[in-house]
DNA sequence: GAGCACTGC
């Protein structure tokens, strides 16, 4: 397949499409010129006012598209073919019976999914694990063996010593005589490794090791494995035999019965979609539970349901000693047990202590940048700023700060600093200070770990300590620690520091639970930490620093005592750690919906209706899933997500799967990401498009580098290739790297990441594991020549990105300047283009319109650009209309390109067309047949040698 | 004019 990466069939584009000069586009711009004085002011005044209400688009148009005469004939003669009535026949829709679709194994399954009920699907639940009396005599048999091995006795002998081996027989029992138990614990207390092994033990012992199928979630894909694989050694057995573990695209099975399975939580929701009552497992452990992520949540959540019908499968839920009665409290108090933990004791002082030791001086006031030092108006503004303070200072923080002056414990400088709320803020000097005197005044040497909220702390403090000159590199060694760092995957970190130097950490909380350095025995705690958090107001996600949870604070504490007693600074003051809330807010009431929606629905789960359901039903229905959750998220945020799956046909005016709606809950992605692999695979330009896809929903590849953060971004426009379109680059970066001679090199050049990279690839073998069971692909290479027809097509391929990442359009403004860019919603808000997308620096401004995938805090972080057509034929709400001499096309209410009434109405004929296609393509799984002759190729055709859509976009 | 918490199928 020669995948050249050119845009060569963009120029047969041949309709003339005119972008407006400014006024057109705006055409209040600037006042009409025969207004004077007041009625200037008047009419500013209106505009702002118009502004104000965040009116629709409507009346700016965004382009003139006309479509050339020869053009307009042969696509004329093409809508007379008699294949278009056939594919009506084939499309007439019928939502109750869906007669028009024929019969296959797609069909029966799909209906199945609408028609059916999870209730009535358990109510024949049963264990299919069945005790085979020769098999358990065996188990029984290799075990008592192995007890006389010495690598297990001394495997053993370590075990008991867990905290966990002290309640054995406790926990046996309890599991015996209940369905449902909470074990609670901390770290380092062993319930993970230990819990499981005595069940399976139990069982065996007391032969009937087959009925014993024990399943253990994690959260993390690599928990799972070092689990599995301590376990594993514990037992003085290999992967395989009685334990194994399974994540996403990779796993080690264990024995059928008699074994320990450990999973990520997902892999078990993703299994319930085929068997819904775990009917081959016996006990099902969900382990840190406590962290409240959406899958563990949701899981718990059906758990309520499967434990009613199959009176057999255990339920243990292991959680930090914190939130335990919460979740017996959920399931009708069932019982607790709690293991006392094992860490060394860690020391721990408070901003108070800090400030009292180092003698640091917190500014007083903000200061404004240097630039803005002249304007004594904005110093005021700054100076004020500082003056209002949170409403609990008040009420806490200042009497507290008055009590220990009164007390004499502290100097009078330090209690005088707790009252200004400037000494909560993260003062990276104040953390140099620290640093100083931790290495200096304290005794204890080993590692010392500092958590920061992001990025750019990370960065300001790594430069401020290598600038000091206080941490010469001879005995020091500095790693900033953050997801999209190269040090995440550097084994140096784990180890020990070569003799004589001293490893300082500057971590995001990515070392609060996923990295773990054992021989930290300083921690450094800002307090804060970065949330993503859904606004319902502004249907968008957000990313702001927050105060940490008390469970945060414990958690970093806890990393300091790991290996021997350890010491935890937090920077915030006893007075502040006596009002942090317990736990951050559960995930589910901080995300979007619509994934979560599809999941549910896949399951067969009673949902609410949405907002323009009729209110007889809504009422009707005051039990449904989301209620059951244990924190039931807002109606409107599951209103939003409801209107968003309609809007993405994956649901019927009833809310019922659409038959595109079932292909993408079943794949294993967001519904946009889903619906763009789905027409990547129609319009046969798979590769590139599973690479974008791919990349969007899991990772970009590319790395942060602290130091070289100019040549990085060089090296991301050389890969743009003059192309407007970030996404281009992904599928770029994936296929050179797949040709590449020295793959590693390239990852060195462009500071990529080797390690996502070899991710991504097995990701995209993975989709097309589930394309091919959905009937859209005949293999697991995504590199078939078969379903890469059109993959050097780039104009296609973004109109492919355009189809999945519909609605999330933005028409770009430049300042007059032309030196940056502004970016509009069709809602009329304004946005930024993140300054790490290419669209900063390529400046191929042909078309003012993008398309992109995520939006936190006001800035769009990746983007195409991208032409109108695609839009026009792959948005929602289509109309035209005409009147005073204009014709309008408006897409999804919200966006307008002006037409003249023949391109308009041949518009409108191929976007039914499309569509039909499409519809008969999702309705009728199957490989598209490019054959010259095909049906489905005529339908699109308008002569014999090229095919209209694909050249049309 | 200016910046990106962390997971997972």
């Amino acid at each position: 397949m020669s995948q050249k990466f050119n845009e060569q069939h963009t120029k047969k584009v041949e309709e003339k499409w005119t972008e407006h000069s400014d006024d057109d586009k705006e055409p209040y711009m600037s006042h009409p010129p025969n207004l004077e004085g007041w009625q200037i002011g008047r009419y500013y005044a209106g505009k702002s006012a118009k502004k104000a209400k965040k009116g629709r688009v409507k009346d700016c148009p965004l382009g003139t598209i006309i479509f050339s005469e020869a053009k307009t004939l042969r696509i004329k003669e093409m809508l007379t073919s008699k294949s278009l009535d056939y594919l009506i026949y084939l499309c007439e829709t019928d939502n109750h019976t869906y007669s028009h679709i024929r019969d296959s194994a797609f069909k029966r399954q799909f209906l199945s999914i609408i028609r059916g009920n999870l209730i009535d699907k358990l109510s024949n639940a049963s264990s299919e694990l069945a005790q085979l009396h020769e098999m358990d005599t065996s188990y029984l048999k290799k075990f008592k063996e192995k007890q006389k091995n010495p690598k297990y006795t001394a495997m053993y002998q370590g075990r008991t010593k867990l905290p966990a081996f002290k309640e054995k027989d406790n926990l046996v029992k309890l599991i015996e005589e209940n369905q449902v138990v909470v074990v609670s614990g901390e770290t380092g207390c062993g319930k993970t490794t230990q819990v499981p092994q005595f069940i399976l033990d139990h069982y065996i012992e007391n032969e009937k090791g087959t009925l014993c199928r024990i399943i253990c979630t994690q959260p993390r894909r690599i928990s799972a494995i070092t689990v599995a694989e301590r376990v594993a050694e514990e037992r003085a057995e290999s992967l395989g035999e009685s334990v194994g573990y399974q994540i996403r695209m990779e796993k080690k099975m264990p024995r059928k019965s008699g074994s320990i399975c450990f999973c990520t939580t997902g892999v078990i929701l993703k299994q319930m979609e085929s068997d819904p009552s775990l009917s081959n497992i016996s006990h099902l452990i969900l382990d840190e539970i406590h962290e409240r992520d959406v899958t563990s949540d949701f899981l718990i959540t059906i758990l309520r349901e499967v434990i009613k019908k199959r009176n057999d499968l255990k339920i243990i839920l292991m959680s930090a000693t914190l939130n335990s009665e919460a979740f017996s409290n959920y399931f009708d108090n069932c019982p607790r047990i709690n293991i006392p933990g094992f860490t060394f004791t860690v020391t721990e002082y408070f901003l108070e202590d800090v400030l009292q030791r180092t003698k640091f001086q917190c500014p007083r006031f903000h200061l404004p940048p240097p630039e803005q030092r002249s304007s004594i108006k904005k110093w005021t503004n700054y100076r004020y700023k500082s003056l209002v303070k949170p409403p609990e200072y008040e009420e806490y923080i200042e009497p507290y700060a008055r009590k220990l002056l009164k007390d004499g414990t502290y100097a009078a400088s330090v209690c005088e600093q707790l009252e200004n709320p400037l000494s909560e803020n993260i003062n990276i000097r104040l953390i140099l200070q620290l640093l100083i005197y931790i290495c200096h005044k304290e005794e204890q040497n080993g590692a010392i770990l500092i958590f920061l909220p992001g990025l750019m702390d990370i960065s300001d403090l790594h430069k401020l300590i290598t600038n000091s000159g206080k941490f010469p590199s001879e005995e020091y060694i500095i790693f900033p620690l953050h997801s999209q760092m190269a040090t995440v995957n550097q084994k140096q970190i784990f180890e020990p520091p070569p003799l004589g130097k001293r490893k300082i950490i500057i971590a995001t909380n990515i070392a609060e639970t996923s990295i773990t350095i054992d021989d930290v025995v300083f921690v450094i705690d800002c307090g804060k930490i970065k949330i993503s958090n859904f606004n319902i107001e502004s249907n968008s996600q957000t990313l702001n620093c927050e105060w940490v949870s008390l469970a945060n604070a414990n958690q970093r504490r806890g990393r300091a005592g790991r290996v021997k007693p350890g010491v935890c600074f937090h920077l915030y003051s006893r007075a502040r750690h006596m009002i942090l809330k317990e736990f951050q807010e559960p995930e589910v009431l901080r995300v979007r919906l619509d994934d979560v929606i599809l999941t549910a629905k896949l399951l067969q789960l009673d949902l609410p209706f949405g907002n323009g359901s009729d209110d007889m039903r809504h009422t009707e229905m005051q039990n449904h899933f989301f209620q059951k959750l244990m924190d039931p998220p807002k109606m409107e945020c599951v209103y939003l997500a409801l209107d968003c799956l309609k809007r993405l046909n994956a649901l019927d005016d009833s809310e019922n799967l659409t038959p595109l709606g079932y292909h993408l809950a079943r794949l294993p992605m967001g519904p946009q990401m889903g619906k763009m692999v789905l027409f990547g695979a129609i319009f046969s330009c798979l590769d590139p498009i599973l690479s974008i896809a791919t990349t969007l929903d899991f990772k970009s590849p590319f790395q942060i580098s602290l130091t070289l953060e100019k040549e990085a971004d060089m090296k991301r426009v050389e890969l743009a290739d003059g192309k407007a379109s970030d996404h281009l680059i992904f599928h770029r970066v994936l296929y050179i790297h797949d040709i590449h001679p020295i793959p590693y090199k390239f990852c060195q050049d462009y500071f990529l990441s080797s390690y996502i990279l070899n991710l991504l690839r097995d990701m995209k073998k993975d989709f097309m594991g589930y394309l091919q069971d959905l009937n859209f692909v005949s293999g697991t290479d995504p590199k078939n020549p078969l379903h890469n027809r059109n993959s050097d097509n780039l104009a296609l391929v973004k109109a492919v990105i355009c189809a999945g990442l519909y609605p999330n359009v933005a028409v770009v403004k430049y300042s007059k300047s032309k030196k940056f860019i502004r970016i509009r919603s069709p809602e009329n808000e304004f946005f930024k283009l993140h300054p790490v997308s290419v669209i900063n620096k390529v400046r191929d401004m042909k078309a003012p319109l993008l398309v992109y995938w995520e939006k936190i805090n006001e800035y769009i972080h990746d983007a195409s650009m991208v032409h109108p057509l695609p839009i026009i034929f792959f948005g929602d709400h289509y109309k035209y209309t005409f009147h005073d001499h204009n014709g309008l096309i408006s897409i999804g209410n919200s966006l307008t390109f002006r037409a003249n009434p023949h391109t308009g109405k041949i518009i409108e004929e191929l976007r039914d067309r499309m569509n039909w296609f499409l519809e008969n393509k999702i309705t009728h799984p199957s490989i598209v047949n490019w054959d010259v002759d095909s049906d489905e190729i005529n339908i699109l055709r308008y002569d014999l040698k090229v095919n209209l859509l694909v050249n049309l976009l």
